[in-house]
DNA sequence: GCGGATATGTAATCAGCGATTACATTTTGT
DNA sequence: ACAAAATGTAATCGCTGATTACATATCCGC
């Protein structure tokens, strides 16, 4: 068993390196795969024997590092939310135009992309019954640094003369209970009954996107909230 | 034990009628049970076991009537839809005006408000994963036909020259991911990490809606989409 | 370095779950 | 009345989350 501790070493390394005692860093090693699981087989696929098991150890082992399943979750939530603000983070670096609700639209675009992509790390975040989000300061964070985002650009659009109705965080709120509701409906699956075949779901999630958008300017430009 | 037969006899001719023989109409007690204990503790607080076990029979009788639990759960969403359809029959009765607008915000605002008062109700009818959604003819029937009634109000909209964008389609799955959103946010508690006072939440989901509408109108008048 | 304190992992176990099987009982149709 | 069908039960399986007692590896003060 001596390779047993040359990997030890090494695993620890990149990652948080806290512990390399028995099994490495199996803290990380227990979020990555319930991510991954996640990602397989839905929300539900995860248990914490499965987990144990693709780590290589028992089913109680993941117990010495979260007190229950919602801990686990909670943390496999809060790398799920960090990916996510990541990738909101790049869209607004891709967005060249500084007008605020191109600006908006980029980060709604952002979401609804990722949670195409990430359907279970979005039902993850989204979750108030698997995991403790009031309990995790990190998700609190994000959360908030993400409506702060919002706000100032609805601040500036308002500044500018740009909105009807001058009310930033109704303005916010129902922006967001709008891609939730988009995302939602299509990883539900739900577009189909809806009359809207699969292929056509993320151009129709854009075009309402945007049917939202452009009802909030002051004067409406024709068709689109941007150009392009 | 001639009153059982009694019972029996009186049992089934209002429901299905398709079973009396040991318990009376199991079946439908099954799912009554299901739908109060759905309504105590949530989706996932509805076991067969505990079904069963209010019921007052074994484990293994509600197998006799339904294959599984995504069948149970099912027939549960079966009668739920039923409830919410009937919610929004009742509002558009009492919606006097004729104005398209103002009867697809009352449609919205019944939504909304069930949704509320009956959160694990409107869980059960969402999820694509507790029920079998497309096996259920009622469901399908159901769903197609509110947004039959959806489309209709649209187009008379569009006929009065009241939207901007003439597209009934698109309007109303925006509306609907919109509500949609707006509910599930309320029902997992979202609300408070965004900012709204729980007393403060049913409040700020009609001025959503609202706002949503009015951004639809060609000429806005001035705020609300309606005078009350 | 040594040795106890601490961190980590395991084995065994419990109760609850969905589901199946073999069997028992009641109702029904003829 | 009696066979067939419908309905309910008991026992069981494999899965789950969680707890307990125990085993071992690592760390820290001396």
């Amino acid at each position: 068993m001596s390779t047993t501790k040359a990997n030890r070493v090494e695993a620890g390394k990149a990652a948080a390196s806290a512990s390399a005692y028995h099994h490495g860093n199996l803290r990380e090693v227990l979020i990555a795969q319930a991510l991954e699981l996640a990602a397989e087989g839905g929300l539900e696929a995860v248990s914490i024997r499965e987990v144990a098991r693709r780590a290589g150890v028992s089913p109680a082992a993941p117990f010495r590092h979260f007190p229950d399943k919602v801990a686990l979750m909670t943390a496999v939530a809060e790398e799920a939310m960090a990916r996510f603000r990541a990738e909101i983070a790049k869209a607004l670096v891709g967005e060249v135009s500084d007008h605020p609700i191109r600006r908006i639209r980029a980060i709604g675009r952002a979401f609804l992309d990722w949670a195409r992509r990430n359907p279970t790390h979005f039902e993850i975040i989204s979750s108030r019954r698997a995991i403790d989000f009031a309990g995790s300061a990190s998700l609190g964070a994000d959360n908030a640094e993400i409506q702060a985002q919002m706000v100032r650009l609805l601040e500036e659009a308002a500044r500018r003369g740009l909105l009807r109705v001058d009310d930033p965080q109704l303005i916010q709120i129902t922006g967001r209970a709008l891609v939730y509701g988009l995302a939602r409906m299509l990883i539900d699956g739900q577009f189909p009954s809806w009359g809207v075949a699969e292929v056509e779901a993320e151009r129709m999630m854009e075009r309402s996107l945007d049917l939202f958008l452009v009802g909030l300017l002051k004067n409406q430009p024709a068709e689109d909230p941007g150009h392009s």
